[in-house]
DNA sequence: GTGGTCTAGACCACA
DNA sequence: GTGGTCTAGACCACT
């Protein structure tokens, strides 16, 4: 279900947060889906119950899933300010890289048309 | 000269490190301009100046300088390789963050206007 | 494991970089292998950490290794770029160091006969 | 007469001396002939007359020259000693590189190869 | 004065 | 435990 590399500089429970993440925003999670335990997840990639629990905690304060204790980790509903939030941030970050390309002397033109080849190609 | 936050998150002497290169690429350092040497800048910024010296030594292996013990540090001449290396990477990181706004939900044509505006709006 | 000499020329750290990228390039150091830690390796050798880690992290530049935080360091896997890079590297010395000894009066014969030797006897 | 480049990571005093070495070793500077004084030089090559005085002294050292105070600096007569001590350092080095470029997984018929067209290339 | 290397000792995040 | 960053203070060669 999930690709781990534990040879990878970015560390273990980021890359959990991420897949689990973009699992969530494209829909293959749903809301209130409950979502694997701890304990499961911990053998099924061989990665320590600590590690696992760090990823979910940090999923749950940035309100992508709720955990209810006794019973598990779970989807959560409202996720438009998730959403919201998370595509500021990447608005953001593009801002930064395109006025870092023009500094680096990339014209308006060939950024869009670049921008515009990118979008159609990936993840179609 | 420098904004550094020594609470960030990112290492002093990579903040350093980004703006210089910053200040090198949009031509505020000219080349063969000589650079505050390190133990004055670890002064000015109350920084140790083996940080400096990290920064310098990084900037010197990117080849946006040079430094030549006993005499000090200098902005490199032939940057076009530097140019063209930086933009290459930053054209990369650009293509990750369109398909990630696509994943987001963004149209194509709001995607487009967002980085045409701040293609105009930065650094006029 | 290393031999190094705190009175030589040669930076500490250099000559910790040069022995261990001789025995990656050998095949002593297989791929993956990971690493004697910083500190374990800075006390068998009596010198201060930050000089180990200064040697490993121009090793990872080099791409002979790559270190992860928490983890340790380990032997790269695609080494053929590396190897390619520093075979031209050492193909033009080479071609200066001929030319060098053909100023001195080595004849083209005597030249061909020693290199063949050193070739025969070296690492067998 | 000579080139020197304040800018290079070499010492300026080393760059004389290697240059002034090969004048003598290609025979350029004959045996017995007077070399330019400090002074003089200094001012060619608009350097500080201590840095000139450092590479003669150094030529000095390795035999290559002799001076006679109040008289000035002569190319030594017998410099078979030097050519030879000199044949074996870079024989020495050669020696090293072969080595190197066999770890690399140069065969000995292309090194002979190449080695054969840098000498028949190099300064004809 | 300059850059470069090194030590000693500290703190951090991550596993 | 691991690697990574930082400080304080020292020494070196070169100009």
């Amino acid at each position: 279900m999930f690709q781990i590399d534990v040879m990878s500089r970015t560390p273990v429970y980021e890359q959990l947060v991420e897949q689990i993440e973009q699992l969530v925003l494209i829909g293959l999670l749903e809301p209130e889906e409950q979502l694997p335990s701890v304990r499961q997840l911990s053998i099924e990639l061989s990665i320590n119950p600590n590690t696992i629990q760090k990823a979910y905690s940090e999923l749950d304060r940035r309100g992508l899933l709720f955990s209810v204790p006794g019973k598990g980790c779970f989807v959560s509903k409202n996720l438009e300010n998730v959403l919201s939030a998370r595509r500021d941030i990447r608005l953001k970050d593009l801002r930064e890289l395109v006025i870092a390309l023009k500094v680096l002397g990339l014209s308006k033109e060939e950024l869009l048309k670049l921008v515009g080849e990118a979008y159609d190609t990936g993840l179609t």
